[in-house]
DNA sequence: CTGAAAGCGCTAACAA
DNA sequence: TTGTTAGCGCTTTCAG
């Protein structure tokens, strides 16, 4: 079924069928119901594949997420959403695996969608000035931070947070609670991901505050499940090192731990602190509610739209924002005496 | 930047370009390197539509899911994907928002990428035989229960839980602990989703365990969130009605409900029992640990795939798999005294 | 208001 | 081993 069959079927021209179909005004109104009727009857749906080809400008903008159903990126995605249609394109998105190459994909969607720009969601840090030009439209990263890159700043935009400063921040907040002997939770150990970044903000919070220090308090897990804290944290519990508070480079990691922790006959918070970093729903509904610094999710959506916008229509240029976290006051901190 | 243009910058034919870009044996290794070359140079990608609109057939499964970022989909997605691969075919995934036409969607997947056949994840049970006669290829529902429809079960395959019988018995769970006050925690109130028709099951065993009914043990809201159960049953305490049990037909919202209950003075499991269906990573880190029916969620990835292969393969027609659910015994149920 | 025809970028016969 | 060529299904001038 084409567009050439429900021509035939309409007994008018195929150009008459695509004017219908895109709705233009110059058809008149008998040729318009004898097409629709056809169209309807034989549920005939306009391949798409066709019309992308033949098309040579669009109003879509594309988003490229990484990873399924990360809970973390719903919020984001949802505000894109809006804002993009609010702001009169066609958002386009596209999920990609942990492992698949999001640059690839965003290059593909590039050509074949004919987009106007591109937001990449949970991007890695690694790219290469080489890798990234097979992408000649602008394009922002959200929840990105180049800090080992050697990109270009002024090749791309980035809205995220300062994962450094945030994971500093949280262990501000046990230090000031008066504890010395604080855990690092991480994935990693050295990964280039975010978790790296955080921890280099733990390990300058340590030294600025003359914390406890060494391997001892460093649980290295290898992936961001629950399932896997737990296990890291309980393992780690054996060795009865001394500590009073664990700080999680995540809200994910974290609720592991608080199992962990529990299962080992360590209260939260009486007998241990722990905090993160994320905000997720989930962590909220735990018992003790997480403390946690949680990223402006909807704000980050929000801003990363308005940047390439902005960068589209060319009111602006590249822009690099890092937007504050904020603390959410749960259970999960306690004070020393 | 095109085939023709790296043809011509390689000194080739556009067929010759072809070939190497599909790796087609019969290429002299010269003219291989020549358009490799060029193709790296100019960080050429080959247009997708283009090439999907000329190819007549592919070993394409579709794969359309309902819902951004469904955690209980996670699991499911990951295990088709693997199967797919397994079964030597290519999966092509599509994700799609709540209010999205899922069959629509198809459809068009359908046509444009030449798919053998298509599984959907999380599907509605409201269609018409009408709808889903735009999908021409065999299709498996995953997740899903056409309790109230009136599909032809000869057209289509399914695999899911016994929704009904899984409520069954979440509340049987509740009344050999000596429970006979259960209120039911559900989304709808009568939304055709699954919500109604595991409300149905509990209904069901309300009448067979002739335990206390009527509208005040229901708890109803509009959505699966946890934040909406958490008011509306923290609104729903606020009544007294007497009641020793929640049954939530949902992990989602058991977590609200538990947070509720703490916040509103009631002790889990000492005071109130709580029991759920679905088996989602997050209620195993509460405390308590949630008890819960889970869903056997790679068994589900895993038949889906098999249904539909084995219907493209002529090997079998249209099933209907039901699987048993199982029990996580946690920490949220007690027995009366 | 309508139709004929060109061509989007690619693959796959068919020739050479 | 290579190049020529005919479409895939659609949109869009350009004539009528």
């Amino acid at each position: 079924m084409t567009i050439k069959d429900i021509a035939r079927l309409a007994g008018v021209s195929i150009s008459t069928v695509s004017r219908v179909l895109n709705n233009h005004p110059d058809v008149s109104k008998e040729a318009k119901e004898k097409v629709l009727a056809v169209v309807n009857e034989y549920k005939y749906i306009p391949n798409a594949s066709a019309r992308e080809l033949v098309k040579t400008s669009s109003d879509n903008i594309g988003v490229v997420v990484r990873g399924l159903s990360n809970p973390f990126y719903t919020k984001i995605i949802t505000e894109i959403g809006a804002r993009i249609e609010e702001a009169g394109y066609t958002m386009v998105m596209q999920q990609i695996g942990t492992s698949d190459d999001e640059i690839l994909t965003g290059a593909m969607m590039e050509r074949e969608k004919r987009l106007l720009g591109l937001i990449f969601l949970g991007g890695r840090l690694d790219y290469t000035k080489e890798q990234l030009s097979s992408i000649t439209i602008p394009f922002v990263q959200c929840t990105f931070n180049n800090q080992y890159g050697n990109l270009d700043k002024s090749n791309y935009s980035s809205v995220g947070i300062d994962d450094n400063q945030a994971a500093y921040e949280a262990v501000e907040q046990l230090y000031k609670r008066g504890h010395r002997n604080i855990a690092v939770l991480l994935s990693g150990p050295r990964d280039m991901s975010v978790s790296q970044v955080r921890y280099e903000g733990y390990l300058r919070a340590v030294k600025d505050f003359n914390l406890e220090s060494g391997d001892d308090l460093i649980i290295s897990i290898n992936s961001y499940n629950m399932a896997d804290a737990y296990t890291g944290v309980k393992k780690w519990l054996e060795k009865k090192i001394k500590f009073t508070a664990i700080f999680a480079i995540s809200d994910g990691l974290a609720m592991g731990a608080m199992k962990a922790l529990r299962d080992g006959g360590y209260k939260v918070p009486d007998e241990v602190s722990v905090i993160a970093i994320d905000g997720i729903e989930a962590s909220e509904y735990l018992n003790p509610v997480l403390t946690t610094l949680c990223q402006p999710m909807e704000k980050m959506g929000n801003r990363a739209v308005e940047l390439l916008t902005d960068i589209i229509e060319g009111k602006k240029g590249h822009e690099h924002v890092v937007l504050p976290t904020s603390i959410r006051l749960g259970e999960s901190l306690s004070a020393l005496k």
